[in-house]
DNA sequence: ACCTGAACACCGTTCAAGT
DNA sequence: ACCTGAACACCGTTCAAGT
């Protein structure tokens, strides 16, 4: 082995905050406010610096966007997934939409600009190789990931979006309440038939049985799938 | 009939501008740069006026968006739709996401705000109906027109932000290049086998494909498919 | 090396005044 | 009734200067 790096003597002032600092006051805003509330100068303020100090330690805001990203990513669960590759298939999406569920300001990051972590992919790679094992080429396998991903950064972003409206949500209704209450039973008679349950319809978390049905579609049906007769009866 | 109210004569001073022709420059704008482009300064100089004569027109910049929203929700296609219930899912669901990807800052509108307009809800009628038509209750054909606007809208987000990240091309490499250039073998063999191909494979239009695999899982399967004696041999 | 303050080029919106 | 200018409370970021 070489020999170890002599570590230059610092020179200068010495650092009155450091970028683990920023970093977990990032954390903090954005778990009270959502990313939108994050700003370098509120940043700087909950560091106790001034706005300019943050650029001596992150390049500008997008880095510090991406670091947060990479420490997610770093902590998000891998649990064991099953041997059979459609169980596969629908473990890793779901690990994958649970580890993002619970912070969705990354989904928008991650759709919005080129942000990317590499520790991410690990359910990119569980997703497409379990795919690969169910018979579909790599290049359907693909399809079949790029296909879930829509499914499931549209129902992080939508339900993310309708928290926050819940959220900041004054006395008066909504427009959208109103214009489900203005429906028009003519021209559309089941949404009319359904306006009042609509909201507690939609609040319902149902990533669950959309992604069962569009695995199912996407995976060639079985092909030996266990006779009927050999079936456990009692098997619950 | 009551007699027709007597136009209030006009008083004051005469408008300079108007709501139409302050909404046709803020289409303009949007096309050109996005939502992200439109800012109510940039659009007071595109009519030749100042950012506070806007604000006698609209009352503030949702309600502009909202105005939009109802003007382009009013002009989407509204296709004939197939007898068949199940085609009739398929298709509604084509029709909204191409009257969508037209102009996808109408989804981002749709999504971030609780902007909605009546005319739009004709696609989730139909889709709706049609679920209900294949046999799903009510609630059910509700959690499937979720699942469906679920992936149509994350398929529109993010095609619209690689597109995005397309135009702000910089000659140098985007970041998400470099990941997938330097993915380890050994941890995520799938990925790094595909590197080269994945932006080309990410790149096809794959919806319709996807939206047919969700839909099929979604629907029960039918009730009475047609004896594989009786189809027409020659159909293509 | 690290931090600061002033400044630049932006936002949406309010307010008081002009015609 | 309609428009304007100045102002308020924000942004991210650059630049020159201080310690």
């Amino acid at each position: 082995m070489a020999q170890p790096v002599p570590r230059r003597p610092r020179t200068g002032r010495p650092p009155r905050i450091s970028r683990g600092e920023i970093l977990d006051a990032a954390r903090r805003v954005i778990e009270g406010d959502g990313v939108g509330g994050l700003t370098m100068r509120r940043l700087a303020k909950e560091v106790g610096s001034t706005p300019m100090a943050l650029y001596h330690h992150v390049k500008d805001k997008e880095e510090l966007l991406l670091l947060l990203l990479d420490e997610y990513a770093g902590a998000m669960a891998r649990p064991a997934l099953p041997e059979d590759p459609r169980e596969r298939v629908t473990a890793a999406a779901l690990a994958m939409h649970d580890a993002l569920a619970g912070c969705p300001w990354i989904v928008e990051v991650l759709v919005a600009d080129d942000l990317l972590s590499t520790s991410g992919l690990w359910y990119a790679e569980n997703i497409v190789g379990a795919a690969v094992a169910c018979g579909l080429t790599p290049e359907r396998a693909v399809h079949a990931y790029r296909a879930i991903w829509y499914y499931t950064a549209g129902e992080i972003i939508v339900r993310a979006s309708a928290g926050r409206r819940r959220a900041a949500a004054d006395d008066r209704p909504t427009h959208r309440e109103q214009v489900f209450a203005d429906l028009d039973p003519e021209t559309l008679p089941h949404l009319a038939s359904l306006a009042g349950r609509w909201a507690a319809l939609t609040a319902e978390d149902t990533y669950r049985q959309g992604l069962r049905a569009l695995v199912d579609g996407l995976l060639p049906a079985p092909s030996q799938p266990p006779p009927r007769a050999l079936a456990q009866p009692g098997g619950r």
